[in-house]
DNA sequence: TGAGCCCACCTAGAGTTAAC
DNA sequence: GTTAACTCTAGGTGGGCTCA
């Protein structure tokens, strides 16, 4: 196994499932091969054999790019109803004076923060570079929603210190609150406005990578690249998301998420979902004839 | 084995050019 | 002079084949 199969197979043991693009990430990051497109061509090939050769499972390696559409069926009313009751959570943030939303630029990353998005119901929006109008406007229409009830929305940022990846926080700000101006029904005159508006129905946090971080975690850098259109107002090196340790990235996320919640309303919403869930329970319980 | 090509997609902003 | 269309370079996902 060469120096790069083991870094590759180490950073794919320490976390999983992830994408080829987030395997070559990782591997970046430990010095083992740079962040270059002959490199990433090289770890796409090196993991397709790895995975042949079941040196790497094949659930190690997440293809979100490709799907599957089926519509959800169940063997019985009984089936559905206890399917139902295992799933079955109460909205943690409906009654929240402020509802939470973490944004991610790259996909590569949406497996280390889902799961702490998941547990504390909160969603996760990711860009996957630059966000496209629509999915701007459907955020927006979303966070205008919470506004009717009084419900301010703040959204926390994960993205690269890099031309680009700095200029994508403006970019959000100012298309949702493009979006947001339009469904008060006026138009923003200018980008000031748009983000202007944007503060009035929301908050929006770039958590990481900031210049803090850079120099408290000694974050390793890459040079700015000198093609980006956006270089000549950026300065300094750039660095990547990826180069933080998952678990502190789920740390981060964590601690962003928890101080908006209320622990006496959590711990009644808790006790209120596993009474409503033992009724469910026991609805599929009747259905099937059983005596519980 | 590694490098260098190719393919299929998605998104954006900046800068240039052509048309009005 | 303004606007629209286009090109280029960024960001992202996955796959393949050939050649030295």
């Amino acid at each position: 196994m060469t120096a790069i199969r083991e870094a590759i197979y180490a950073a794919l043991a320490a976390d999983h499932p992830m994408t080829v693009r987030g395997a070559f990430y990782r591997v970046t990051v430990t010095g083992a091969i740079a962040k270059t497109e002959a490199e990433y061509q090289t770890v796409k090939r090196l993991l397709a054999d790895m995975r042949r050769s079941r040196e790497v499972p094949y659930n190690w390696i997440a293809d979100s790019s490709r799907w599957m559409r089926r519509p959800t069926t169940y063997s019985s009313a009984e089936e559905a109803l206890r399917r139902t009751a295992a799933t079955y959570r109460q909205a943690l943030w409906d009654d929240a004076p402020v509802a939470v939303e973490v944004w991610l630029e790259k996909e590569a990353l949406a497996g280390v923060l889902a799961e702490v998005c998941r547990e504390w119901d909160v969603p996760l929006m990711v860009c996957r570079g630059y966000p496209s109008m629509s999915f701007l406007h459907s955020a927006a229409e979303a966070i205008h929603g919470r506004a009717q009830h009084d419900q301010h929305t703040h959204l926390y940022y994960f993205g690269d210190h890099d031309p680009s990846g700095v200029d994508i926080d403006r970019a959000v700000r100012q298309g949702i609150g493009e979006s947001l101006a339009a469904l008060d029904g006026f138009a923003a005159e200018d980008a000031g406005e748009a983000e202007d508006t944007f503060y009035d129905f929301a908050t929006l946090d770039r958590v990481a990578v900031t210049t803090a971080q850079i120099g408290a975690w000694n974050l390793p850098t890459r040079p700015t690249k000198a093609s980006d259109s956006r270089a000549r107002n950026f300065k300094g090196a750039s660095v990547e998301v990826d180069s933080i340790q998952p678990a502190q990235l789920r740390q981060l996320a964590e601690s962003c998420i928890e101080a908006h919640v209320d622990r006496h309303e959590l711990g009644v919403l808790q006790t209120v979902e596993a009474e409503e869930r033992r009724v469910l329970e026991r609805m599929a319980a009747t259905l099937d004839g059983g005596d519980q």
